[in-house]
DNA sequence: CCATAAGTGGACGAAAAGCTTCCGCTTGCG
DNA sequence: CGCAAGCGGAAGCTTTTCGTCCACTTATGG
């Protein structure tokens, strides 16, 4: 692969990540293209299909997000804490394609190939130990897990221009709201 | 208006109304017409565009919530459970289109005419007054109020497919976990 | 029971929006 | 310097939805 190749398929993966969270998985293939500043054509040699390139910027955004967990985590004094920054930099504007590696690509992890499924796997399994660490320092309710918390993560970050406005203003905000929501002890044992 | 045409354009807005909860804003014209049992030119004279059945359906329900409000404020002991009853009917399977009155609706209700902006008024000033009284009680925090309600309810209810798969099969868990959130007393306040 | 105006369904033509391919030109690199 | 790799973007194609139109049907009042 020649050199100005490589620059190119990076900028797509940057500017599609980018364009991903305005407006969603569904952007015309073009404006990602004229984004990144290359053509159609250069877009579809690199990446067969729109799928392909989703599957890319997963790839990109799930490795990022083991990374924080993982620095969060030692930077904290506690586990809850660490959850509630880790939740505050998946929730920073812009950062929201996680869409992708979220709620649309663990169907697609098939799809995404096996490289992918694992790192999301990595992923996930250091969140889960985040998450049973607080719960067993009496700091999360034990009736929700580190599923619920992707979950609700991703209703935040998956629709980025079909979120009521307010909340696509400031998704902080609620994100927070939400993670008082999770917080020991619970009103009640939500089942 | 004939007798046969009134009832069209109740099964069409009723049609409207579930297709809409299903399948989001977008939906074809002719799969709402199918489903009402008429043909799209029926839709059309009755509806001269989608935006104007939207309303209608905002209207609908808009509606509907305030009685509901009142129905579940008169039946429970105590502000808070009365907002955790209304949240649970808002938010069960097919009721979820919402979205209009709460979202979409807002921008265009100087569209949809004053009758309609009115309605949703009266709707939100009736939860405000519920929220206020749950506050007064020492039940909900006071660093979240009415709009927050609503802005976090039309989460669950604006994307219907969009929405993670695990959170479109239940929301109403994920709304009680969002409700907790809501409680006093709040572990942060949110600013 | 009939005349008629209101109502109806759905085929149809127009238009928009995207996807992908293709090809003549450019450029990194051995 | 030569050429394989890379590039841009116009063009063709498909899909999707819109909204109109009109020949046919049916309530309804007299």
């Amino acid at each position: 692969m020649r050199a100005d190749a490589r620059r190119n398929r990076d900028k797509i993966v940057e500017a599609a990540a980018e364009i991903v969270a305005e407006r969603g998985v569904h952007v015309p293939m073009e404006l990602i293209a004229r984004r990144a500043g290359v053509g159609v054509g250069t877009l579809y040699r690199r990446f067969p299909d729109r799928e392909a390139l989703i599957t890319a910027i997963g790839d990109h955004y799930v490795r990022a997000m083991a990374e924080v967990v993982d620095v969060t985590a030692r930077q904290s004094a506690d586990a809850w804490s660490a959850i509630g920054r880790f939740v505050a930099w998946a929730a920073a504007p812009g950062r929201v394609a996680l869409a992708s590696a979220l709620a649309v690509l663990p169907q697609e992890a098939t799809t995404g190939g096996a490289e992918f499924a694992e790192a999301r796997r990595e992923w996930v399994e250091r969140l889960d130990r985040l998450v049973r660490r607080a719960q067993a320092e009496g700091d999360m309710r034990t009736d929700a897990g580190v599923e619920e918390l992707i979950h609700l993560l991703a209703v935040f970050t998956c629709h980025p221009n079909g979120l009521p406005e307010p909340v696509a203003a400031d998704p902080g905000r609620y994100l927070r709201l939400m993670l008082d929501g999770m917080k020991a002890p619970s009103a009640d044992p939500i089942g």
